[in-house]
DNA sequence: GTGGTCTAGTGCACTTTGTGCGGG
DNA sequence: GCCCGCACTTTGTGCACTAGACCA
């Protein structure tokens, strides 16, 4: 679509900002025209005469293509004033406008107006021909292909009126053809998956803390007090079933109900010993009751959760548009549905909040409802709609998918058919509000709680629209039943749903609330068990969701013995009356129990059913179609067929065999075996057969003809490399060794990794051969790597002998060179100072040119500083010349006079800090130096 | 709603064996 | 004249994977 580019105003880019000003511009000089004449006639004029212009540059445009077609350009209102706009922006344009035309006035005096008379009615066609061609040339610049924002469309409107101008789109922006699809990068994945770690650690110590909650004693007790006597006997049995526990489910599930909001500043303690009073809370406070009661019960028991983390793959696209950073949409664990905050996420669709959501998202229609529900609301109430209301506008700031949508609309027309049921459901609880007064919650909060019921049906797995649906089994109870299969079984028990041993069913109950069973934990003892296997049947769809297995096997192995130690325990205490004898079957039994319930899992994990799609194939952990394979696979042996996806025969994933080319599996240490038909023969590209057809492998490689023959590893035996004779090391074609490991060495040859070996081999006329252990890319090659040599085994020790004595000589010579180095260095340094000295004190002291010259003289050789100061207390100058110090009163610059300096070495000072020894000579001269 | 197919973008693995110049 | 060390410059291609669009 070509579209006027509207960035301007929004300070988008520069060029757009340019474009807009020349059509700034041009409306500019028509006011200058204005100023300059009769200003309303003239306004009128240049107005009209704009018009006409817009017009034909439209017209040429249309001209050129389809799609330069600029109809939707048109005047809209001839006093050129804006309406419906908003005094916010009014003052924002006008103020720019008005800049831009005080500024383009100046412009068209110099820039137009010299070659045009001011007679706008005379305005020739040369002119209008050359303002044309001025519109052509800004045509390049001002006018581009464009996308268009559908959220700002509006605003936009808005704004190109204000200047007089309207902009219309002849077609609706295809969002599926300008949308760009980005990919997610490297960082960003990185970044989702340290989010969906912490998520999960997060809701890991969530668990832990409500499991050491269930574990209370008050909220035992209190549970004990509430139960009928005739429960409290029904799990008195040696052999416990899933049956049995059906009553007190019923029992439970009748007695607590759920709600969706919980006050999320509480602990889960407080907001537990709550629920237990009102009888009223989260699913997850609900289920969490149900787990202490049984545990009260001495039922070994867990309370198992589904870890609902942020998603390991960054969702882009799906948050956000292009433009639309992810940290302004806010993203990742924060805005994800996870259990540390409860309340928003349980209760998606209550009524209050769904209205707060119309009011947002839908029209003006349901403000009227919200607000009387906003009115009947707490402070409290009311924060955390405002909240949800935040919520809800950022969720509606992101682009909505088909689903979404289509979940708006049958929202909508729910909503507007129940909202009467809505009002009088209200009503009906304010009236039971004022009845209750015995309760200690809230008139506010039972409203709100009563309202949630009507729309949420409160138990039971509800068929609600929408893309979260309530119901969702996130938190349930494992009862240990012994009387279960031949050794036990850990029977799910959900009393929020009332449901008993109903495991195959959580899968699907998920599913259905769009809810994927990534983690299901099962927590005891602060342990906690990884148990998703046993409530997951389509692994190969939470497979790529669920993060590194390494790390979380890690994460949770400290986790886990916790959890089976706690599990025995309780078992343990259940059974105390029991001898000694006893209990150490018991023990016994309860050791074997984890790992029992490992063995299901791992079956459970084997023996996954056939995926009826073929995708699912791709990266099955057990299975594979052929179609899936790679260039590099085969299947081998091709069979058994465990059954047939569309057709196509499904293999287990273990047939699937990788296929390598001779060389490469030379650098395993092994070869083809002879005669083997290659498994299968691929193309090589154009380049490719270009280069093998130049070269020669060095083993014979069959690359000829464009193709490459390709083996499996059983059609391989381990390498035989032509062994080292008499001394000789066996090489390939270019003279070297290819040392991709040690398997590659010829037999009787070892791979010295020694720099500098060469001469030495040479020097004993050794056979070696370089070693090279890889490449390497440089300049956009790649190069060959060298390291070492490979000679044969009996010259090993004589040339490593020899490397040592080279080394030593060499790292001797290294010494002495340094050495002579510092030396020079230092007479450099010296004689410098020397000559520094010598030119202060010629110029600077004073002293006359002959003695400058003398002194000079006396140290161009530099005999004293290379003498070394012992020696010159021997020699008869330095005694001399020690006795004329002594004699003699005269200042140091006299003596200084054709004399050399002399530093005695009591004279001579050290700085122990700094290493720093100071020679002074008695006329005053001192040198200072550091000591190596 | 689900699955199959096609398309396009992104990331990654594979490929693979120099040359010229200055200083010693 | 020979040998050694250093600098030069930083691939290109194809495939696997993934996700979206579209259709049945």
């Amino acid at each position: 679509m070509r579209t006027r580019n509207k960035a301007k105003l929004q300070n988008q880019s520069t060029a757009n900002e340019d474009s807009v000003k020349n059509y700034g511009e041009m409306k500019s000089r028509s006011g200058c025209k204005d100023r300059a004449s009769d200003n309303e006639t003239l306004a009128n004029i240049s107005r009209g005469a704009v018009g006409k212009l817009l017009k034909r540059v439209n017209k040429s445009r249309s001209s050129r293509g389809p799609k330069t077609d600029d109809s939707y350009l048109c005047k809209q209102d001839s006093t050129g004033k804006p309406e419906n706009r908003s005094r916010e922006t009014e003052k924002h344009l006008t103020g720019t406008t008005v800049a831009r035309a005080t500024l383009d006035a100046e412009c068209c005096t110099r820039d137009v107006l010299p070659n045009v008379p001011l007679e706008v009615e005379n305005e020739g066609a040369d002119v209008q021909y050359q303002r044309i061609e001025r519109e052509d040339e800004l045509d390049g610049i001002d006018w581009e292909d464009g996308s268009v924002h559908t959220l700002k469309s509006e605003s936009n409107i808005n704004e190109d009126t204000i200047n007089g101008v309207t902009v219309e789109f002849d077609a609706l922006p295809d969002s599926s053809k300008q949308k760009t699809v980005r990919r997610a990068t490297a960082e960003e994945k990185e970044l989702a998956e340290v989010v969906h770690k912490v998520n999960l650690l997060c809701l890991l110590a969530r668990g832990r803390l409500v499991d050491t909650a269930c574990n209370d004693p008050l909220i035992q007790a209190s549970l004990l007090s509430l139960l009928p006597a005739h429960l409290l006997k029904l799990t008195d049995v040696p052999e416990l079933t899933a049956k049995a526990l059906t009553p007190l489910v019923s029992w439970f599930h009748s007695h607590f109900r759920v709600r969706g909001a919980s006050d999320t500043e509480k602990s889960f303690h407080s907001a537990l010993a709550s629920t237990l009073e009102s009888q009223e809370g989260t699913s997850e406070e609900v289920a969490a009751l149900s787990v202490a009661l049984f545990r009260a019960l001495n039922l070994t028991t867990r309370f198992v959760s589904i870890l609902d983390v942020a998603s390991l793959k960054p969702e882009i696209e799906k948050l956000y548009p292009s433009g639309q950073s992810p940290s302004k949409a806010g993203s990742g664990i924060f805005n994800s549905s996870t259990l540390m905050v409860a309340a928003p996420k349980y209760s998606p669709l209550s009524p209050a909040k769904s209205l707060a959501d119309g009011k947002h998202n839908n029209g003006k229609s349901r403000a009227t409802i919200t607000d009387k529900s906003d009115k009947r609301m707490s402070p409290s109430t009311s924060d955390a709609q405002r909240d949800a209301n935040d919520e809800c506008i950022m969720k509606s700031e992101r682009p909505k998918r088909k689903g979404d949508l289509e979940f708006e609309m049958q929202l909508e027309m729910a909503l507007s058919s129940t909202a009467v049921e809505i009002v009088r459901n209200t009503m009906v609880s304010e009236l039971a509000d004022v009845q209750s007064t015995s309760s200690n919650v809230s008139p506010f909060k039972k409203k709100k709680i009563k309202a949630e019921e009507c729309s949420t049906s409160s138990h039971g797995i509800s068929t609600a629209v929408g893309s979260r649906k309530v119901g969702a089994p996130l938190y349930w109870a494992e009862v240990y039943c012994s009387g279960e299969n031949l050794t036990g079984k850990w029977v799910h028990v959900d009393v929020v749903n009332a449901i008993t041993d109903g495991e195959q069913n959580v899968e699907a109950a998920a599913a259905a609330c769009k809810l994927h069973l990534r983690y299901v934990v099962a927590f005891a003892g602060n342990g906690a068990k990884d148990v998703t296997r046993r409530y997951c049947t389509k692994w190969y769809k939470i497979a790529s969701e669920r993060v590194n297995s390494i790390w979380w096997d890690a994460v949770l192995a400290p986790l886990k013995e916790l959890e089976s130690v706690a599990t025995s325990d309780v078992v343990h205490l259940r059974r105390e009356t029991s001898d000694e004898s006893k209990k150490r079957e018991v023990a016994q039994s309860t050791a074997t129990r984890s790992s029992l319930e490992d063995m299901e899992l791992e079956t459970r994990a084997l023996t996954e059913p056939l995926p009826t799609n073929q995708q699912a194939y791709r990266n099955h952990r057990l299975y594979i179609i052929e179609r899936w394979l790679n260039k590099y696979q085969i299947l081998y042996p091709k069979g058994p067929v465990l059954g047939f996806c569309s057709g196509h025969p499904v293999y287990p994933r273990s047939c699937v065999q990788t296929l390598k080319r001779k060389e490469k599996w030379f650098r395993e240490g092994l070869q083809v075996k002879a005669n083997e038909i290659p498994a299968k023969v691929l193309k090589h590209s154009g380049k490719q057969n270009k280069e093998q057809d130049v070269k020669d492998d060095d083993y014979g490689e069959e690359d000829c003809g464009g193709t490459v023959a390709l083996y499996g590893q059983w059609q391989t035996e381990p390498l035989f490399l032509p062994p080292a004779v008499n001394g000789i090391v066996p090489k390939n074609g270019r003279g070297q060794v290819d040392v991709w490991s040690e398997k590659c060495l010829p037999p009787g040859t070892v791979h010295l990794r020694l720099p500098r070996l060469v001469p030495v081999a040479k020097r004993l006329e050794i056979d070696f051969a370089p070693a090279m252990v890889g490449f390497e890319f440089r300049n956009g090659r790649s190069l060959p790597v060298y390291e070492g040599i490979v000679v044969c085994t009996e010259f090993k020790d004589a040339i490593l002998e020899t490397y040592a004595e080279e080394e030593e000589r060499r790292q001797a010579k290294e010494r002495k060179r340094s050495e002579a180095e510092a030396l020079s260095r230092w007479y450099q340094l010296l004689a410098s100072l020397i000559t520094r000295q010598r030119l202060h004190n010629c110029y600077v002291d004073g002293a006359s040119s002959q003695s400058a010259v003398n002194f000079a003289t006396s140290n161009d050789k530099s005999s004293l500083l290379a003498r070394d100061a012992e020696d010159t207390k021997k020699t008869p100058e330095y005694q001399q010349e020690k006795s004329e110090i002594a004699q003699s009163d005269s200042p140091p610059t006299v003596l200084a006079e054709d004399h050399a300096h002399v530093f005695v070495v009591e004279d001579q000072t050290v700085d122990e800090e700094s290493s720093t020894r100071t020679k002074r000579c008695r006329c005053g001269f001192s040198v200072q130096y550091e000591e190596l």
